[in-house]
RNA sequence: GGGCCACUAGCUCAGUCGGUUAGAGCGCAGUCCUGAUAAGACUGAGGUCCCAAGUUCGAUUCUUGGGUGGCCCA
């Protein structure tokens, strides 16, 4: 090798991933590549991306990767393209997991326990925890190679956060959006505190036994038809004139919680279900139920007497088994319900909303008043049975007065799955509690119909588990009785109970009482700081004080489009030109919303994606989001879900510091369809690298390795390239094939990645890009290398320049290009080929140029079908030499091919690389049969359509039909008639069957053979001989640790006399292929390297000695 | 109980707008090739395309029902 300059940084074939991607983030570091995008695209257009803020409190796992990842490469494509990226980060700090992982390090029970440690110092803990593991976040993300915003993260504790959280809550209260209702949520009667439906799927227990009771609620001794029962139904029942005419019937409904029923308002029914009027002699009654359950219920001995649906029992009264302090009269009554079923019980559900979800909202539709007849501790209150006591004690009591006043039907012991506290083992109460509301069902309809306007990755979350989400929506209840989380800006008074919503601090300061006013400045918005200020009563004169609610920590993500921002503030928009806002309508009116891109896990549907569609679409009248990626969870070598208690939870950072960030971002993109559910192993990853990033690095290493050797350099040969050098799109198409269809390829794959990356999809992209990498390097690399080795201004001078130019401009262009297709992928990889390979005048980092456009001129749709045929052809040469146990290094004199028409036509074009890779001297079409007899098969894509019924028939025809002949004359072009049947030849598949005595290889679907001529000469011979010489050879240079442009005296001693023969036939060949200056027949001096060989069972020694 | 998704080779996944003999990679067995390669080629073993019914000349593909698993909700 010459001292001069190499053009390119030498480029071994050995690589450790890891190190280099050390490198780069060293290089980005050094010239702050991140921020330079931000001068690169100064006046571009915005990309606006919003950050999902996740929580900091714990370590980050492998699926935190998978969104970073989809976060960065949507990001990355976008900023090749011509954007410049609004990609903030964000932090989610409030909420019931923070507040809990506290509680546990504290060793506190109970949300009494809290108070008496004190909320203060509970709080000041909560946020210090927010941020344990921010450090290890950062990294995590640097580590990845993914660019956000962290810097200025935006962190929803901060005041600024939480004072737009108020604006927003404000606006909802002004356009009368926010209300106060009950809400049943699982309750610890002991823990006096309500469960997360997390906390609550924590403690469920099987054969749980409960009393099973089944009670009688006679219809009102005067019914009345105030509420639509109709006189004729109650005629039916025996109500006749204002009087009962017989035993009045009873209603029959079933319970597993006895206490419930001193807080009974209603039953329900189904208005589809049937239900029975049933009579029992002995002792005589009457009751209602459902038709299908009457039986197993009510056993033997009942008679059906009539039958209603249930829509024809509503608005009847009935005779509540208790009735409370302040029931008005419309309660205790039938009404419909959707949630009854007639899986158990009577198919009539007692309804006390107090006590259950659906029954809550059955007497919120219809008014009833919420009252409690059980305090929080699940203690009985008022004149029941079992005043005093606790619940599950009362049951007991109450069975007992029902059975003594003849309300009780029949009882039991049931046993099913109910839910207890995770902490303490206490049954939990489902349990009404005030709660604050926001009326989403008020846009119900534009959510929806802004849902349409969303693009969906996958599609079918739009109308699938989002619609329907939508579409069945109730209102948000947005208050939680909790510590650490943003306040519910709402004063109530202490005597008159009026309500007063606060938008902000300013607001707060001219409301505060002047006792409290001076605490505002400075005030910490979170409890207990904002719990202090009071404010006067403007009806009462009395003092108000805030409710003790916060928000839900979704409310808080949700108004991140709003929140994010500190106002007021200025950023460059779009066209370079800076903006300033002031308030979140001014941030609604610009282009910094709503986002183009969002991307989270498919939990976050009913989470994060609904309360930003939510509260955009009451504020803003729209979605803040216009395309989603929706990834799905990654599990665990067995399919299980990842997670902390279970201990499965892959530390990324294991794998990034043994296969590195790339590989393991691009099996994230790669492996399987980003929506779906997927087992991660650290082998897939590794797997994953070797198929694509080592085969890619090899290639790439190739190419420097020969570039360098020959002094390539891109910049020296510009007039190749019509746009960009380097670029895939050529001044004008290369003369030889394999790099025209390379070309061809490669310009055909940066419009597909293009396509791809725009529907968001990088794992198709990703894919592409991989079976692209494939044939590069395992074909057109394989099949052209020995045009990298020609000795420049060889023997034939200046045209075997000309198409090594050519190669290597070729070679060059392709692995450029890919540098920048998979930047947004993998962008250390990327950037590192990039670097190296980049004219001069490119910029400093990949992430800072272009994404790639295809030429489309160059693209040679017949080139690329001729070259999977050839392909095609080589593979079933090989398999036909297998079969034949020739090996591919012994030369053969020709090979035959017949093809149908369609792909014969190529053949011509492929003859020289069909010639090369199966080492043949010639190629034969043919299309006779004397290599192969044919066989018909019915097109049935053709014949099913025209046919029908009568396909079975052709099929049948055809296999008696003389194959030969037909296959002639349907060569010919004519129309040739089976059986009854008169078919043409796109009607018939002519395929070849192999026949003996041929050694022959059949594509049979594609109709194409190649068989192989095995005879051997002796020329032939000799040319294998000295082809495996040269291979022994080659095998000493290595061994001997010679370098690749080194030259050598070969020496070769015991040489049988077709050995000797072969090396004088083949003398140049053999010289010029292993870089022998001189081939002697005479054992190497003593110093030489030398090995024993067996040649065809000749032994003789080899010896290679590197020339001076 | 409801909604959504998935189910194809031992593993990870393609694919089939309904068509004849369903593919790739990894792994396994064997043969070969190699002066870029941690590679590559070929052969082989390995599949009731989750099950059933329906529509159809024809269903792995469409429809319905069921099963299993995942996520969300109750």
């Amino acid at each position: 090798m010459s001292e001069q300059q190499q053009r390119f940084e030498p480029v071994s074939s050995r690589v450790n991933f890891p190190k280099l991607e050390e490198r780069v983030l060293e290089q980005w570091q050094a010239e702050d590549t991140f921020h330079k995008v931000d001068e690169v695209r100064a006046k571009a257009p915005l990309f606006v991306f919003y950050e999902g803020p996740p929580t900091a409190n714990g370590s980050p796992g492998i699926h935190h990767v998978l969104s970073r990842s989809f976060k960065d490469v949507v990001l990355r494509y976008k900023t090749m393209q011509g954007f410049r990226p609004l990609r903030r980060g964000g932090w989610d700090t409030h909420g019931l997991p923070v507040e809990l992982e506290i509680e546990k390090e504290l060793g506190l029970q109970s949300k009494h326990e809290i108070e008496s440690f004190g909320i203060e110092e509970f709080n000041r803990r909560c946020r210090e925890s927010v941020f344990r593991y921010v450090q290890e976040w950062q990294s995590m993300t640097d580590r990845a190679g993914v660019w956000l915003d962290m810097d200025n993260a935006y962190v929803t504790y901060h005041k600024s956060y939480v004072e737009t959280a108020w604006w927003v809550f404000k606006r909802l209260w002004d356009d009368n959006h926010v209300y106060e209702g009950y809400k049943v949520t699982p309750h610890c009667p002991r823990c006096v505190t309500s469960l997360s439906s997390h906390e609550v799927a924590l403690g469920y227990k099987d054969n749980t036994p409960d009393p099973s009771v089944f009670v009688r609620f006679p219809i009102n001794q005067q019914p009345s038809t105030e509420h639509g029962a109709s006189i004729a139904v109650l005629e039916r029942l025996g109500y006749v004139n204002g009087t009962w005419v017989t035993t009045r019937p009873s209603f029959m409904a079933w319970t597993t919680t006895p206490w419930t029923l001193t807080a009974n308002m209603a039953l329900a029914v189904s208005p589809a279900v049937r239900y029975v009027l049933m009579q029992s002699l002995e002792p005589y009654e009457r009751v209602l139920l459902a038709e299908e359950l009457a039986k197993s219920v009510l056993g033997e001995g009942w008679t059906v007497h009539d039958t209603f649906d249930g829509a024809e029992l509503l608005g009847i009264g009935y005779e509540p088994p208790y009735r409370g302090e302040g029931l008005t009269e419309h309660t205790h009554r039938v009404l419909a319900a959707t949630y009854v079923t007639t899986e158990d019980g009577t198919g009539i559900v007692h309804t006390a909303p107090a006590y259950g979800a659906e029954d809550a909202e059955l007497g919120k539709e219809h008014n009833f008043p919420t009252i409690h007849t059980v305090d929080l501790r699940g203690v009985i209150q008022g004149d029941f049975p079992g005043e005093g006591k606790f619940v599950k004690q009362a049951d007991k009591e109450i069975i007992a007065d029902l059975k003594q006043r003849g309300l009780l039907f029949k009882d039991g012991i049931i046993k099913h799955t109910y839910p207890f506290c995770w902490r303490c083992s206490t049954p939990l109460l489902y349990y009404a509690k005030a709660s604050w509301y926001i009326q989403t069902t008020a846009v119900k309809t534009k959510m929806v119909a802004g849902n349409r306007g969303i693009n969906w990755y996958p599609d079918h979350i739009k109308e699938g588990r989002f619609g329907e989400w939508l579409r069945n929506n109730v209102d948000w209840a947005v208050s939680r009785e909790r510590y650490w989380g943003t306040p519910i800006p709402i004063w109530r008074c202490d005597a008159c109970d009026s309500v007063r919503c606060v938008g902000g601090s300013d607001e707060l300061a001219e409301l505060a009482t002047p006792e409290t006013k001076h605490l505002v400045a400075n005030l910490d918005l979170h409890r207990p700081f904002v719990d202090q200020i009071e404010m006067t009563c403007t009806d009462c004169g009395s003092a108000m004080h805030r409710v003790p609610e916060v928000a839900d920590a979704w409310y808080d993500s949700g108004a991140m489009p709003f929140a994010q921002w500190a106002y007021p503030f200025t950023v460059n928009g779009s066209n370079g030109k800076p903006i300033s806002i002031n308030n979140p309508d001014e941030l609604i009116a610009s282009d910094l919303f709503p986002a183009q891109y969002i991307t989270e896990a498919v939990d976050q549907t009913r989470g994060w994606f609904y309360s930003l569609l939510a509260l955009s679409t009451l504020i803003a009248d729209q979605p803040s989001y216009q395309n989603v990626i929706v990834l799905g969870l990654i599990l665990d070598g067995k399919g299980e879900k990842m997670s902390k208690s279970k201990g499965n939870v892959v530390n990324p950072w294991e794998v990034m510091n043994e296969q590195g960030a790339d590989a393991l971002r691009w099996y994230l993109f790669t492996s399987a369809p980003s929506s779906l559910p997927r087992r991660f192993s650290a082998e897939l990853v590794g797997e994953s690298l070797r198929r694509f990033m080592l085969t890619l690095w090899n290639t790439y290493s190739f190419f420097v390795t020969y570039a360098n050797i020959d002094g390539f350099d891109p910049e020296g040969h510009a007039a190749y390239w019509s746009g960009d050098i380097g670029g895939s799109s050529l001044s004008s198409a290369p003369p030889n094939e394999l790099d025209r269809w390379v070309i061809s390829e490669l310009n055909e794959l940066v419009a597909n990645v293009t396509a791809d990356l725009d529907a968001y999809s990088p794992t198709d992209a990703g894919r592409r890009v991989e079976e692209f990498v494939d044939q590069l390097s395992n074909w057109y690399v394989r099949r052209g290398r020995r045009r990298y080795w020609r000795p420049l201004g060889g023997d034939d001078g200046n045209s075997s320049d000309y198409d090594k130019t050519w190669a290597y401009v070729t070679l060059y262009s392709c692995l450029f290009t890919i540098s920048k297709l998979i930047a947004p992928m993998t962008p250390f990889l990327a950037d590192t080929i990039y670097r190296n390979l980049a004219p001069k005048s490119s910029p400093d980092s990949v992430h800072l140029d272009d994404f790639p456009q295809p030429d489309s001129s160059l693209i040679d749709d017949d080139l690329d079908k001729a070259i999977r045929l050839a392909m095609r052809i080589a593979s079933l040469g090989r398999a036909a030499r297998s079969k034949g146990k020739i090996k591919v290094r012994q030369p053969l004199a020709r090979v035959i091919v017949r093809a149908r028409p369609e792909e014969a036509q190529y053949l011509n074009t492929i003859t020289d690389q069909v010639l090369e890779e199966l080492n043949v001297k010639a190629l034969e079409v043919t299309d006779d049969d004397a290599f192969a007899s044919f066989k018909l098969r019915p097109n049935l894509p053709a014949l099913g359509p025209k046919y029908g019924k009568q396909v079975g028939a052709i099929r049948a025809a055809l296999q008696d039909a003389d194959a030969g002949a037909i296959a002639a004359q349907l060569r010919d072009g004519n129309c040739v008639t089976v059986g009854e049947f008169t078919l043409d030849q796109t009607e018939i598949l002519v395929d070849v069957e192999e026949r003996e005595g041929f050694v022959v290889s059949i594509d049979s679907s594609g109709g194409l053979m190649v068989g192989l001529d095995i005879d051997l000469t002796l020329e032939l011979e000799a040319e294998g001989i000295a082809r495996e010489i040269v291979h022994r050879i080659q095998n000493a240079r290595k061994s001997a640790g010679l370098e690749i442009e080194d030259h050598i005296t070969a020496y070769v001693d015991g040489a049988s006399d077709a050995v000797a023969a072969a090396l004088v036939a083949h003398d140049s060949y053999l010289r010029q292929e292993t870089l022998s200056d001189d081939i002697r027949l005479e054992s190497a001096p003593v110093s030489a390297y030398s090995e024993e060989q067996d040649i065809e069972g000749v032994k003789l020694t080899l010896g290679v000695v590197k020339s001076s």
